[in-house]
DNA sequence: CAATTACAGTAACAAAGGACACAAACTTAT
DNA sequence: ATAAGTTTGTGTCCTTTGTTACTGTAATTG
């Protein structure tokens, strides 16, 4: 755990805080798809990203979804980190894109470690200002874009997050994300497929060039 | 400057750090519809809002404007205060919504108080998790809800914040604000106005019952 | 291998919202 | 008071997105 803490925080972090993040942490490692936070549960870890990648999303009333943004190594959860603070619900569901390692750290520690190292803070502080940006892309892109920019700039992200050209996914999960319906997607990934922008597979999509 | 403080912040800011706001912040009164922060500037101050109403939002490459959210008192806006830490370039505009006072807090001071008072931590912490809760409030309103529920709910908060039941807008800024027409506006403004939840007059308009 | 289920393609239609055009009412400046 | 500009109301048409229904085909299961 600590070679994995230090490759990919070992320029942030001072070494004691990485020896307690040692001391107290929990390194588990979860397969992809597996819910590691929902909607309505009290957040008692913070989790930081060692490797893999964790989708974001948010729940209306009727059960509809929407993708808000990726989580990648090094990231936390700074919605999640917010609860921690205030002692709320979580507001979000997270599920694991891909396999993951995780350290779990528990919530009583960030407080302590917020007046006793700079280099928690900078980063507590550029989680939270990474993710309000990525917050205000999703809004961007929801208010000022329409649904086939939308679908192409997730196959894109979703490539780069998965690391993989295949996107391996149904059309209904897409249009989950999206939070639009399968019928939709199938349109606008039929369209993309005559332009010769990708090929379509039962289960799977190929990018040719977005 | 200093009873103002004391009624907004009091309760969570040491008397030290108090005396240091005084110290190192500048008051000003702003008049309301003004620009105290655009898109692409250079973040300098750290505004602490003492009284009044400052409406926040986004534009596109198009020149076309979302309403993010408002801030009110004793609360700052965090999107900011993370340009700051970044040293990048505002993401946002802040537009006064009434006449406001504020405290403007030089960028250093921040990073020094943070350290040494935790009750600056924490109102650091807490307006991040509001801001944060705020977006993604926007987000559900954007993702989904349709327009009439969207342009209700603007209402009610526009008469919350300037503390009014009238609201005193064209229905091209109310347009400008949720991200639409004029016409779409003045349509869905003269239903409500069927349904008894309002009366329309020129250059405002009477909530009655939303 | 037959039956069932999951996935994708497509047509037809509906609804929400946006675009344009124009008229009426009101305000302001000359 | 007249002219010009601003604000609002309304009709028509268009685009985007959502909905329903039905088909074919691949995958899975008994």
């Amino acid at each position: 755990m600590r070679e994995e803490l230090l490759s990919t925080f070992g320029t942030q972090f001072e070494q004691p805080l990485i020896d307690e993040i040692v001391a107290v942490g929990k390194l588990v490692e979860v397969p992809a798809g597996e819910t590691i936070m929902d909607i309505g549960n009290y957040v008692r870890f913070m989790p930081l990203l060692l490797s893999g990648a964790i989708k974001v999303l948010r729940e209306d009333d009727e059960g509809d979804e929407l993708l808000l943004y990726y989580l990648e190594q090094g990231e936390t959860c700074s919605v999640t980190m917010a609860c921690c603070m205030g002692q709320t619900k979580s507001e979000i569901r997270a599920i694991t894109e891909t396999e993951t390692k995780i350290v779990m750290v528990p919530v009583p520690k960030m407080e302590e470690w917020m007046a006793k190292y700079k280099g928690w803070r900078n980063y507590v502080f550029e989680s939270y200002h990474n993710r309000l940006n990525e917050l205000l892309n999703t809004v961007d892109s929801i208010a000022f874009k329409n649904l086939d920019q939308r679908l192409v700039a997730y196959l894109k992200k979703k490539a780069q997050v998965t690391n993989d050209d295949c996107i391996r996914n149904t059309h209904q999960e897409i249009a989950y994300d999206l939070h639009t319906s399968r019928v939709v997607i199938s349109r606008l990934l039929k369209k993309l497929e005559k332009m010769k922008k990708l090929v379509l597979h039962r289960n799977h999509i190929q990018i040719v060039d977005l």
